[in-house]
RNA sequence: GCGCCGGUGGCGAAGUGGCAAACGCGCAGGUCUGCAAAACCUGUAUUCGCGGGUUCAAUUCCCGCCCGGCGCUCCA
């Protein structure tokens, strides 16, 4: 089965599959760590996780590069007004990022490439842009890319830019390009500003260097897939496609996928808004991890997401709907054989899943038919004619479901507790909402003990302290399953 | 302003030129249960932003308008 994507080079849904029939060769723009990264970065990670996930259940391994910017104007200046290095600055950016990958199940790249141990091959790559005169330096010492000298330039973002009147946005700080937008590769140093001393002067490197110079450090010449943010279509990516092939004459990148933004609340996400949520702030709020993840993951990566609390809710009752279930497959006990209908459906299920995915990574689409399953499932338990043949077959749909989705095996309590344990460092317990603070303090053996005891009650047929301690539980969000097979619970 | 994308039930959201408009959540009623929960069943858009047009037939194609978003500047 083969992925068929949309690309933006071509403005199509292609197949996508390895050039060198190998493994899939991609990389991936990645975040500049200078705050806490938000829930819309985490829609684009998460993403190309269903990307990189379902291209791994396909059977087509992936060698996957993700940069992680380390130097930037942002970071230089907030790490001039801390007083310290912007090493000692980015350094617990970056560790938080990649635990917020972790609490969001997000797959780690095979290789991630800070931009700050990479200047030399940045400043190679001036060098070469220079000999070809695509690069040139201005009199304070900064360095810029010639865009006259690649004619292709806008094929990427569909930008006809001949019409563009040079000077007419001319920044008074950059007087020096010879066209306004001729883009930066190296600035000169600033008094004071963190630089590097390289054969082609004291500087740093310009934004969008380090991503040609890192992928075709890992990636060669030319390779398979770039991924990033919508905003970044241009003019990151089409900065990057001139600087690497005005050097390599070849395709930098065959294909490029752009993950769309998201709203929150059917607004734009802004601090000014009033609607900005970093990861860590809906942890400490008490929701879960695995509910972020499948309300981010649920709406197709080419559309629009409306981020609201309610989905958060809907999220969460959909994962627990289908943890439920697979729970009940998995301590269910069932005759053996098989059951023809159920094997069909299974087949079905598990072969509309994957033609949805491979539809451009149609998620919403993917979900339906394990839903539909699920729902088949349970009403043949319900009449006692599922068969331990048919659980089996249903258990693969699920792996196959869950090697992409990534919800059914329940960690969200450590992530929470991750959360809270560094909002405690960081002196942000005034954030942890009150009641997330409330189930915390309920351990689960307090939890067995209550429910022990309300198991005697029952026996006993005193209803009323039974419920009492079923009520108690509820108000701690602990919910409450009886069944024949024992009493289950869980936390909400 | 220019370019691009979207506007489907109470909410999220899939989808198609014409058979009953997926799926999830929610809500109402029922089955089960000591009562719940879970699960199942039934119901929940004669209708797909508004106005025109093309067509035997449009939510699906075309035009205009309104609304939201993105890009044109740093941004996932």
């Amino acid at each position: 089965m083969t992925l068929r994507l949309f690309n933006t080079l071509t403005g199509k849904v292609d197949e996508l599959a390895p050039a060198d029939g190998k493994a899939l060769r991609m990389y991936a723009c990645g975040p500049t760590v200078y705050d806490y990264g938000h829930i819309g970065n985490f829609r684009t990670f998460l993403e190309i996780d269903v990307l990189r996930r379902f291209l791994l259940l396909t059977g087509v391994p992936v060698q996957h590069v993700m940069n992680i910017t380390d130097v930037d104007d942002k970071i230089i200046r907030n790490a001039a007004a801390a007083g310290i290095s912007i090493q000692e600055y980015t350094a617990p950016f970056e560790k938080a990022f990649l635990e917020d990958l972790d609490t969001l199940k997000v797959q780690h790249p095979e290789q991630m490439a800070r931009a700050t141990e990479h200047i030399d091959k940045m400043v190679e790559l001036i060098q070469k842009l220079a000999e070809v005169g695509a690069a040139y330096q201005t009199e304070e010492g900064s360095w810029y890319f010639r865009l006259s000298a690649f004619p292709e330039y806008g094929k990427l973002s569909k930008k006809d830019l001949s019409g563009m009147e040079d000077g007419a946005r001319v920044d008074v700080d950059e007087y020096e390009k010879d066209s306004a937008r001729d883009f930066a590769l190296w600035k000169a140093a600033k008094p004071g500003e963190m630089s590097w001393d390289t054969p082609i002067g004291r500087g740093r490197p310009g934004w969008h260097i380090e991503c040609s110079a890192m992928s075709m450090e890992y990636l060669g010449p030319s390779f398979d897939l770039h991924t990033g943010g919508e905003d970044l279509m241009f003019p990151h990516h089409e900065n990057e496609i001139a600087q690497s092939e005005t050097v390599t004459h070849q395709t930098f990148a065959r294909h490029w996928m752009h993950v769309r933004f998201l709203l929150v609340d059917g607004r734009k996400m802004s601090k000014s808004e009033g609607n900005f949520y970093t990861l860590r702030d809906l942890l400490l709020k008490g929701y879960k991890a695995s509910s972020i993840r499948m309300a981010l993951i649920s709406v197709p990566y080419r559309h629009q997401l409306n981020f609201t609390f309610e989905g958060l809710v809907d999220a969460t009752a959909a994962v627990e709907r289908l943890r439920t279930f697979a729970d009940r497959l998995a301590t269910g006990k069932f005759d053996e054989g098989s059951n023809d209908e159920l094997q069909a459906a299974a087949k079905k299920a598990r072969a509309d899943y994957m033609d949805a995915l491979a539809n451009d990574l149609n998620t919403a689409d993917a979900r339906a038919p394990i839903f539909e399953l699920v729902r088949a499932a349970n009403t043949a338990i319900d009449k006692g004619e599922l068969r331990s043949g048919d659980r089996d077959a249903i258990q693969l749909v699920l792996k196959d479901f869950d090697a992409v989705f990534d919800v059914l095996v329940d960690t969200d309590a450590e992530a929470t507790k991750r959360a809270l344990a560094w909002a405690e460092q960081a002196g942000r317990m005034n954030e942890v909402a009150p009641d997330l603070l409330a189930r915390q303090g309920l351990s689960d053996e307090t939890i067995d003990a209550l429910v022990a005891e309300r198991t005697q009650a029952k026996q006993q047929r005193n209803f009323a302290r039974a419920d009492q301690i079923r009520n108690e539980l509820a108000e701690k969000g602990v919910v409450l399953e009886d069944s024949k097979d024992g009493v289950r619970w869980k936390r909400k």
